[in-house]
This record gives structure tokens, sequence and C-alpha cells, in this order.
DNA sequence: TATTGTTATACTCTATAACTATA
DNA sequence: TATAGTTATAGAGTATAACAATA
């Protein structure tokens, strides 16, 4: 175990710690616009590629297809998706973001990437990047 | 912005996704070793220094005061820690780990590493160095 | 009066199960 | 019968405020 550099916190503790204020950060810029945690990824998750169902939806921000419902109640309420039967199985509802519901997830994002910036700033670069390179790679072997 | 490699998740996503992920490995090992997560960050954060305030240890670990007060009854009564009024001020309780409660910690904690390491496997050994410490730097940071 | 520890309460988040409507 | 969506309920976790003991 020769340098391993094991003298650290736990990296569970770190993560969790990290990722908390992380979201006290986001919070307040979320609230800027007018928008919850939840709304946003269900935003940010649609912009990639609309949803056949909802239940997918869930699943694919790890969330339970019951607690997603309210928010895409108000995000529907406030017209930032289109959520309509599929004609074709009047069982699922056909997720998409509308022209409103982009702009908002766009200015939301760009608010959030510029918080980010504020706290990696604190790397030196080539740090840096390569921080973010280990962090996909470790978010993709998770998922 | 060129070769800042935007083209990923939000920082924070990764980051609560990776912890999340992380909690759900170290569950399982915490309850073969019969603590909680909270009893185990108490542990751990007295095994570096004892305590003179419940307070203090609260704020050590990012737990408010009164959420501690179970787990430290439970530590107790198990013997793993010694939670005694200090004569000088009698409002104070020192926080100290006994012999058994060191050991608990220690077993538990290299469980843990070990986890970590699984995971950390998927990361050639010099970007995991590098991914470290960057994560070490981060969470001084933070905090 | 200020502080430590404690208790009580309420509030948020989340998980589970039951219901409807379609298939 | 099986599935998508919804609703209702209960549970865990957390935050806030009030209280007792001590300084």
């Amino acid at each position: 175990m020769i340098g391993d550099a094991d003298d650290r916190p736990d990296l569970g503790a770190m993560l969790v710690r990290l990722a908390r204020s992380l979201l006290v950060v986001e919070k307040p810029i979320l609230e800027a616009h007018d928008i919850s945690m939840w709304g946003y990824a269900v935003l940010t998750a649609l912009r990639d590629e609309p949803m056949r169902t909802q239940t997918a939806l869930a699943r694919s921000i790890g969330a339970d297809k019951t607690r997603i419902i309210a928010i895409l109640d108000e995000l529907q309420r406030r017209e930032l998706i289109d959520r309509d039967p599929d004609p074709a199985d009047r069982r699922v509802r056909l997720l998409r973001l509308t022209a409103s519901g982009r702009a908002v997830q766009s200015e939301a994002q760009a608010a959030i990437r510029a918080a980010e910036a504020t706290l990696l700033d604190q790397l030196p670069p080539p740090d840096r990047q390569a921080f973010l390179q280990a962090l996909v790679t470790l978010d993709n072997a998770a998922a």
C-alpha cells in the first residue's frame, strides 16, 4: 500500500460532503430560476431526449415514479414540458420540453456551470481536467 | 472554454449519484458491524481526537447537535464511547473512544476502504491518485 | 445572561401499497 | 393478467423551538 495515500477521509465521506455543499450552492441558483432540484433534473433529462413514459424518466434520474408526478404537474402547468397521451397506447404519456422549457433549462444550467467553475477553480487546470475525467469514468461505471 | 470538456453531466449530479451509490455499498458493511452511518461518523471523528463537547462533535461531522444524541446514547450503552461530565464544567460531556470502540471503528473502516478500492480500481492507478488528491483538496476547500 | 445538553414538535423527503384506466 | 399513471398513507430523516442544568 506504499504511496497509496490512505491517510485521508473516507471516499464516501468526502463525496457526501462535497455533494451536499454543491447542493447548498445550487439551491439559491435554482430558486432564482424558479425551479426545484427535481424539476431541474427532469428538464435536463428531457433536454437530451424525449421520453415515452414517466417511469423511464423517473428511473433515468434516480427517482421513484410516484415522486416525479407533482414535479411534472408543476412543469406542465407552467408549460415547460408537453405531456400528451400516446395515441398508440393511451396509458403512457409522451414527455418532451417546450421551447420555453428548453430556454429555462439552458439558462439554469449556465448558472449552475458557473457556480461549479468557482469550486473547480481551486484546482490547477491540469488537475481539474483529470478530476472531471475520473469523475465521468466513475459515474458511468456506477450507473 | 476550448478543451474544457463541458459535454458532461453537471458536477453536482455526478457527485450526488456517486455519493449515493457509495452509501448503498457501505450500508450492508456497516450493518455487518452493527453500527449506523452516523454511529460510524461519530466513532471516526473521535478516533482522530477526543472532543470536549457534543456540539463540537456534531459540527465536525456536519450534523445537528440534537441529531447525535440518540447515536451517542446507543454508542455509550454498548460501551463504544466514554461520555463523562467535565468536572471543571459540569454542562459539558467529555467524549472519547473506548478500546472496544476503537476496535470497531478500525474493523469497519478496513471493510469500507476495501469496498472503496473496488470502485477506485476502475481508474488506472495514476488517475486514481490524481482523483483522490483533487478530492482531498476540494474537501478541504469546501470545509 | 449565556451555554450545554435534552426533549418535543413539526416539517420534508421518501418508500410502499392500493386504486384507475388502459392494454 | 399485466402495465402506466395516480393517490393515499406511513415511515425515516431533519430542522426548529422550548426546556432544564450549569456557568
